[in-house]
DNA sequence: ACGTTGACCTATA
DNA sequence: GTATAGGCCAACG
């Protein structure tokens, strides 16, 4: 495993619960702003980790749930969402600019 | 080996 | 305000 998984899926667990980030900041947090894609396939990777990684706290730029599909049911992951006292409508995070955690902020 | 494909983002028109 | 273009780089066929 390349440290850049590893520090992406150990930044993607630091997201405390009724919280949610984006692929770019996780990205920019890591120095590789741009590589946004790479995060992306590290969450398709996180199923694979036997340490749980919350990926549905991860949206896109919009805090649409562009990932849903690749749960396990399209319906999963904004249960999973609505669970941690996220409302998501349309597939996309309610008062996401609220919700949202920076991890350049919330981060050493 | 090469072209295509993405759980994306920013910039320009 | 939407639309298109370009960049990113690892996996897959």
């Amino acid at each position: 495993m390349s440290d850049f998984y590893e520090n992406v899926f150990e930044i993607v667990r630091q997201i405390p619960p009724g919280r949610v980030t984006s692929y770019g900041a996780i990205a920019r947090y890591l120095g590789t702003a741009g590589s946004s894609r790479m995060v992306g396939w590290a969450m398709n990777l996180s199923h694979h980790q036997q340490i749980y990684v919350p990926a549905h706290r991860v949206v896109n730029r919009n805090g649409l749930l562009t990932g849903k599909i690749h749960f396990g049911s399209p319906d999963e992951m904004r249960e999973l969402l609505e669970n941690e006292g996220v409302n998501v409508e349309n597939d996309c995070v309610t008062a996401f600019a609220r919700l949202f955690w920076d991890p350049m902020k919330e981060l050493p």
